[in-house]
DNA sequence: TATGAATGAGAGTTCATTCAT
DNA sequence: GATGAATGAACTCTCATTCAT
């Protein structure tokens, strides 16, 4: 019943268009509403077809919505492996590319992700997803870490798993939370305060800093 | 403090008794099923009686979840307001204590938080419930801060409050990423990692870390 | 279960409280709102005592609608029955009196009646209670037709238990349409209209008119 | 007339049968039971439909009896406005045919009338539905009565709106009276008894009378 | 392919009634 | 007598899914 095939592939142009206003429709209502708010009824009617044709392309809504995140996931992992060619002492440069990637990538899915962990929590199948969006990033933050702590540049004693994973939660969350306007940031401000809030948390050694320290790095960062 | 007449007060024993079952088996449902997945029957049945019975307590499910919610809205508040005298040059431990609190008050209520995030994305009513139970950690922690760099001992550049957005919200999410052990570490070994990051994080002067810098803080940690 | 018997007689004094109070407060609700729209609760509630003790003193919904019933079936009754005894010949002078009372009666009971009628349509054991209000009107308009008729005064064709139905219901509903003031009229006007109506429908006499004719009838009225 | 987009106009020709089944259905059971004792279970059932279908068709319950009361009125007001292009000379005749064609169109739609009356009794928006039945009737009536009290052929001291509402009520009411065989009286004789009542009522001039005098008339009704 | 219709399990909720205290 | 609580059948309505055309 529930099957792994995300639906028929599309052969006709039409079929195309059908499905991808589905997929466009149902993304923008899980974001409006919440995944168990949102019915197959007004996914059909946004898309301008008719209820039944729902199931011509998607086994279920949760099809449709592992689909949308698939998505999703793709769109993040490009984001994240792109800039991973830096040269290696350029650390700093290196967390700030790495943080605004992931910033713009998340803020661009912001909602969708939110109503994905809202089903995480509570839906084995789909914990795994979330789980991977994740995975990428923080995986390059361990890698990152562990490489700078070997140079001797980063805090020895950090566990580089649970380090990894705290700045990353605190980037994501900060993602989510920057679209309520708390505080006026634009994207250049934020990238550069969870940049120097990451590398001052793992201990950054003060050469690894632009400018050769933090207060210096502090004074270029406004010039940028 | 948010009060919407959540239904009668009890007058006997056994209502007493009714009510809370009815309060505990909500909550061990929302946390094993979500906000949706539970219905009124299953409450009821867990709480051993009629599904009828709910309703002589609770005017509808969403006022049982907001009543769930602020038993645990005013144990995080309680929770985060102790210690909160600690001499102010303690920086360091102030950090320790604050992230040590609210890191145990969030594990305690992770899964609860959780349902009630998915539903604060999606309903204004229950945005302010989570706003508020955020409010008090990241209010404190940006005040700590702002003392920190008027003491010229914290990197004076920080926007104050979407660095203890940021920061608050990593200890937070690593309440949660906690539960799914995916990474060792005991209650004392993750507040010191948190609080290294936090300290580290807004740049804390060498010689407000205990010992004198970060290395020795490290070592003084571990022998704690 | 559904018991001929009213409940128990009251033996205290705060007894006879209770159900009076449950009497008034369940006429009117049932005035306001309909019978089905009224809730046991409710009921309780204006009447100032806790749920159950409805039960003490009513068996069912039913039982004390049925009771109101009772108590404005005999206010008709003797309202209908006054002013029987007016001479034999003043014919005009005898409709207008029953005509009075009765339009007074209903008027009085409008709502209630209302409720009556709607639960009458449907269950058996109130239709009796309804047809019985009526019939002793409906008896007496009978009857003075018949004697009418016997001395030559009215219109011998007129089947006489259908006409005085036909009459009746004609002072019964104005008497109910009469509460939305579709036209303004103050009980002298609209006792003179129903009965110029009256007396004119069954061909009354000339010389049972007050005046001698109809005419003269009008003349008298509005003078009076 | 009184159009509220009462679900969605069927397409095919089965949803067409489906809904119309459900329409009778609906008014069947209203007459039989009234309206809150017929559950949309009930309905979907005698409709030989599952009770999802029912909304399909239907917003509510409240929209069903809405339609049902519709086609109604149309029926009633179809009834009630022919004939009226008689000679306006011909008074008796006039009110003869209105009457029937009232006392026919009422006994038709007796029951689910009924229905409507106790409906409106209480809620607001079922109450202009059924002045509105009522008033085509009466405004017919109040028209001829004024009009023939200007020829002198009528009691000119007869309030008209009055005077129309309380004969048109007598009307109705006989009509649902007459379902209740309390007296037998086929249609011919109860439309002769009511036209003789009105015109006596409105003390409609001798000469207006068929024959030229009411005892005449009664004797040309009964060889008719 | 697309559509309009049908389905029925299950949701949240109400309420007349019963009962232990 | 009065009360607060419990009960559970019944209600209106929703919605993911299926299916004939």
């Amino acid at each position: 019943m529930t099957s792994a095939e995300p639906g028929p592939p599309p052969v006709t142009a039409r079929g195309r268009r059908t499905r991808s206003a589905l997929l466009q429709a149902g993304r923008e209502l899980f974001e409006e509403c919440g995944f168990s708010a949102v019915g197959i009824d007004a996914v059909a009617r946004r898309a301008g077809v008719s209820h039944g044709t729902f199931y011509t392309w998607f086994d279920s809504k949760e099809a449709l919505l592992r689909e949308i995140v698939t998505g999703v996931t793709e769109d993040i992992f490009a984001a994240t492996s792109i800039g991973a060619r830096l040269p290696p002492d350029a650390a700093y440069a290196r967390i700030e590319a790495a943080n605004r990637s992931f910033l713009r990538a998340v803020t661009r899915h912001s909602r969708i992700l939110r109503v994905l962990d809202s089903l995480a929590d509570v839906r084995e199948d789909f914990r795994g997803l979330r789980l991977e969006i994740r995975e990428s990033f923080v995986q390059r933050g361990m890698e990152g870490l562990i490489r700078l702590q070997e140079l001797g540049l980063a805090d020895p004693l950090l566990p580089p798993r649970a380090t990894a994973s705290a700045l990353g939660a605190m980037v994501e969350s900060f993602a989510h939370l920057w679209q309520d306007p708390v505080e006026r940031l634009d994207e250049a401000e934020a990238v550069d305060v969870l940049t120097r809030l990451w590398a001052g948390a793992i201990g950054l050694a003060p050469q690894a800093w632009p400018g050769g320290d933090r207060a210096a790095a502090a004074t270029e960062a406004l010039h940028e």
